[in-house]
DNA sequence: TATACGATGATCGTATACGATCCAGCCCGG
DNA sequence: CCGGGCTGGATCGTATACGATCATCGTATA
């Protein structure tokens, strides 16, 4: 799993020796969207600069970065916390992140070719075969690692590079968030799985954009409104 | 003109004391969206810790923030330019602008009240003063300013956050982008006018959430299409 | 004259030190 | 027994100092 096809920011101009601040900020980001630290735990920026061995002037830059990708909050005198304690949080990040895969998807579309297709197809394939032996030894952590290489392979070459960094950044928020919230159904997987075919059929055909558009961001909509009626809650969440 | 309205980032907890590392945000901020540091100008940070009679600690931070927004460049031992030479940055941002506003606006819309409907009304009739004498007396800056304020109004009640705030950064980002690349098409200023009344009936009558998200993109999205006509540049940009 | 190379200054990157602020627990009075 | 004020520890916020890196310009040489 490359840094960069994830969305890390990487520093622009190459990386001779990755500055200490950068340092920080790639492990502190793989520790949350890992799921190594538990949404609400408490950074402190003195421990952290300890442990990476750095001071924590790097420290407490790359923590600010972190928070302008809504993954850790922090405050005044307070200090940093990993973001995701709000279950509401999930809700919005999932609304947020229909809208732009959406329109990443539709606008990949032109660009996207046999090849890609092809490999789309064998992921989904491989995302087939969780569903087969029983429901015990459904793993929600692979499937959905599975999930979004699919979907990596459908939106990755939209032309216009905030609509891509938002994706990115939605898909990590989503990880990150995933530990406290996430409520995989089961029932949505198979659904799912249909959805991904019908979605490849609807590019092979060169579809309108707006159509593409529209399936594509349907699809996530729809597992949200799955974990909707799943949980019970936010019955009066705005759809979109 | 207030700050929070326009989606300028406060520290959450409240104002106290304002830390010097938000203040040299703020005062950054501000230069680049007024237009009073060009785009492609160099930031120094001594120079600006200078101005500011602070140290460079905290305006390294505030720097870091504004990358984080794309409002400003920052290459490793090389420094922070204001972002915004590239002319396709312009496109990219309306295009990403056009699809989190019509989202926005949308989400709003079953929260506008008549009071919003009226008060978005009268700012849109003082724009349609500015076509009346003759084109040589258009001001792009005033107008823009308040097409600005309209459009607040309709979607500054997007019940998500995290959409909600990709608007005001897009805005700003326009802002800040405008001084370079700007080329307003007067001939599109009457337009847009017809088409905010056009909105403003569409919100009331109830429509459907859908149709008034289609219709706020392509609101935006006409005015792209016009700028790319204006000059004639980048035929094949990919439409959403 | 053009090019390669080295010295120099400017600027960024980080470490360290110290002051400012907040939270928690204790003490004391009611 | 309970509540308010106070003190101590922990943590953040900023200033300053110094090392690292890069762009620039002058100079020597082919």
């Amino acid at each position: 799993m490359s840094a960069a096809a994830h969305g890390l920011a990487a520093p622009p101009g190459g990386e001779r020796t990755a500055s200490k601040s950068q340092l920080a900020y790639e492990w502190l980001h793989e520790q949350i969207v890992a799921g190594a630290l538990e949404p609400g735990a408490r950074l402190v920026l003195s421990q952290v600069a300890d442990k990476l061995d750095v001071s924590v002037v790097p420290v407490r830059e790359a923590v600010r970065r972190l928070e302008a990708e809504g993954l850790v909050t922090f405050e005044r005198n307070i200090g940093a916390t990993v973001a995701g304690i709000d279950p509401t949080e999930y809700l919005y990040t999932m609304q947020t992140l229909s809208l732009v895969e959406g329109a990443a998807t539709a606008l990949s579309a032109p660009s996207i070719t046999a090849e890609d297709i092809a490999a789309a197809r064998e992921v989904n394939e491989r995302m087939r075969v969780f569903l087969e032996p029983d429901p015990l030894h459904f793993d929600p952590v692979e499937f959905t690692a599975l999930n979004r290489e699919f979907h990596s392979v459908l939106f990755e070459r939209c032309p216009n590079p905030h609509i891509l960094d938002l994706v990115h950044r939605g898909w990590n928020r989503l990880k990150a968030l995933r530990g406290s919230t996430f409520s995989y159904v089961p029932e949505r997987a198979t659904e799912s799985i249909a959805e991904h075919e019908a979605l490849l059929a609807l590019i092979e055909s060169g579809a309108p954009t707006a159509e593409i558009e529209l399936a594509a961001r349907r699809h996530r909509s729809a597992t949200l409104d799955a974990y909707l009626a799943h949980t019970g809650e936010n019955p009066g969440f705005p759809t979109l």
